[in-house]
DNA sequence: TTTTAGATTTGATCCATGTCAAAATTTAAA
DNA sequence: TTTAAATTTTGACATGGATCAAATCTAAAA
C-alpha cells in the first residue's frame, strides 16, 4: 500500500510550519525570502473544514482572506430568485476571499475535508504595504484568475456539451500539473451535479457525453470519480 | 441642438491635462493628489484609434497599459479552430492590457472613435513601487473585472435569451451612472452582432427577443441603436 | 435625390440539450 | 452481510434557440 501525504495526521502541528508548506511555491507565500516568511506566518490561523461545510458566505462581511493548503472548493453565485452558479473550483495553492467590495460577491464551500491559512484582512493587507512584492504577486494571481474566468466565458458562450467536459478534465488535469500530482489518471472531488452546474449543463447531459467520450475511447473511467485521459492538447487555446 | 463634449475637438490637447480629465475620478488616476499626477502624466501618451481599429491582438507582447479615456472598445478571444468570443466592453474609465503572463489573452478593438492614455508597462510598474496606492488601486479594479466576469458566467450559465439581453442593458445603464451620464436612454456602440456574440447568442434571438421586450413595453426604441429602459431594476442580484 | 450594400427583422424548420420518468449503480446505514 | 438512500445512467419526449432563407430597413455612396 502507498502511503500518501494524507495519511501523516500525527505530528501534523509540528510539520506544519511555511517553510515546509508543499504548497508555498505556487502560493502567494512563494515570493517571500525565508526570513519574511516568519512575520507572515505569524498572522496565519489554521482553519478547517469539513466535507460540504461553508467558509462563507455571499454577502458577509470580509474579515478574513484564506489559503487552499489542502482539498477543495466550490465558489458559486445565487440570484434573488434562488437560482445557483457555481463559478470556480478552488484547489491547494489558490487564494480565496478577496472582493471588489466589502461583502463576498460569491460562496464558498468544500467539496471535502480541506484545510485553509486564514489571514486577517486587515493585518494582510498592513503586510502587503511593508512588503510589495506580496501585492503585486495577488495582483499576478487575480489576473490568472480573471483570465481563467475570461476561458470559461468562452466555454460557456462557444463550446457543445463534449467540449465543455472535455475542457474542464484538462483544466483540472493541467491544475494538477501544476502541483506536481499524477495528471492522469484525475481525481473529481465534486459530485455530477456540481459539474453539470459549472459547465451549464444538466447532470443527464453530463452522464450522456460521458457515457460518448468513453466509447470514443477518449477518456477511461476508473469507479464514477477517476479518470484518464487519452488526448493530451486542449483543443480552444 | 445640444452640444454634447464629443463636438470639443480644438484645443482638445491644451485641455487634455490629467488634472482637467473628466474620467480621472472613475480610473485608477484617481487615488493620486494632484503633485503626484504630475508624474504620473509624463508617463501618458495619448493614442487615437478609428472606429474598428485594434489597440493590440491575443498573442501580442505585452509592453503598454491603456486607460480608456474616450469611446469604447470589444475584447475578445479566438480558439485555434477560429471561433470567436466577445468576453467584455470596455468604456472610459476602464484601465486595458494587464495579463497574467507575456503576452495578452485577448484581442481589444474599438467599436467607435475611441481615445487613450498609453503607458509603457515598464514604466508605470516603476511608478506603482514608488506609489503602492496605485498599485493597490489597480488591484481593485482587476477585483472588479473578475466580479464583471464572474456575474457574466451566472449570465451565460442561468438565464434566458431575453434575460440576457435586459441584463446587458442594465449593465450599460449602471455603467453610464457611474460615468455621470444620463441613464436612459442608452446608446448602443456596438451591433447586434456583437451583442449576440457577447450573450452567447445568435443576431436572429437577439432581434427577436428585442421585439418581445419592446410589445411588453419593457424597453422602448429610437432608432436602432438606442434605448429606453423602463424597468430600473436588475433582476439577478 | 437615387442607388446600393450592409444591417436588421421576420418566417419556417431543425436540433442539441432540457425535462420527466424509470432503471441501474454506488454508497452509507443497519 | 443486507437494506435503504442517494447518485448516476439510460430512455422518451419537449422546447428554446440555432440555422437557413427571404423580406425590410438603414445609411453610405453615387
Amino acid at each position: 500500500m502507498i502511503r500518501t501525504n494524507s495519511n501523516i495526521v500525527p505530528g501534523l502541528k509540528k510539520c506544519n510550519k511555511c517553510i515546509h508548506c508543499s504548497v508555498r511555491m505556487i502560493a502567494f507565500c512563494g515570493v517571500m525570502e525565508h526570513q519574511e516568511l516568519n512575520k507572515l506566518e505569524v498572522l496565519s490561523r489554521d482553519k478547517f473544514l469539513e466535507k460540504n461545510e461553508h467558509a462563507f458566505f455571499q454577502g458577509d462581511k470580509v474579515t478574513n482572506y484564506y489559503n487552499i493548503r489542502k482539498g477543495s472548493l466550490k465558489i458559486y453565485k445565487l440570484s434573488k430568485d434562488g437560482r445557483k452558479q457555481i463559478i470556480g473550483f478552488l484547489f491547494p495553492g489558490d487564494f480565496m476571499g478577496m472582493s471588489h467590495e466589502d461583502s463576498f460577491s460569491y460562496s464558498a464551500e468544500s467539496l471535502e475535508k480541506t484545510m485553509l491559512c486564514k489571514f486577517n484582512k486587515v493585518a494582510l493587507e498592513s503586510f502587503f504595504i511593508k512588503f510589495p512584492e506580496v501585492e503585486n504577486k495577488i495582483l499576478n494571481l487575480v489576473n490568472y484568475e480573471l483570465s481563467a474566468a475570461q476561458d470559461q466565458i468562452f466555454l460557456l458562450g462557444k463550446c457543445s456539451a463534449k467540449e465543455r467536459l472535455l475542457q474542464f478534465f484538462h483544466n483540472i488535469s493541467k491544475q494538477r500539473e501544476k502541483l506536481g500530482w499524477v495528471e492522469n489518471p484525475i481525481h473529481l472531488p465534486m459530485p455530477r451535479s456540481d459539474i453539470a452546474n459549472f459547465l451549464g449543463l444538466t447532470i443527464e447531459t453530463i452522464s450522456r457525453s460521458l457515457s460518448e467520450l468513453k466509447s470514443n475511447n477518449i477518456i477511461k473511467m476508473v469507479g464514477t470519480n477517476d479518470i484518464f485521459l487519452n488526448v493530451k492538447e486542449d483543443f480552444v487555446y
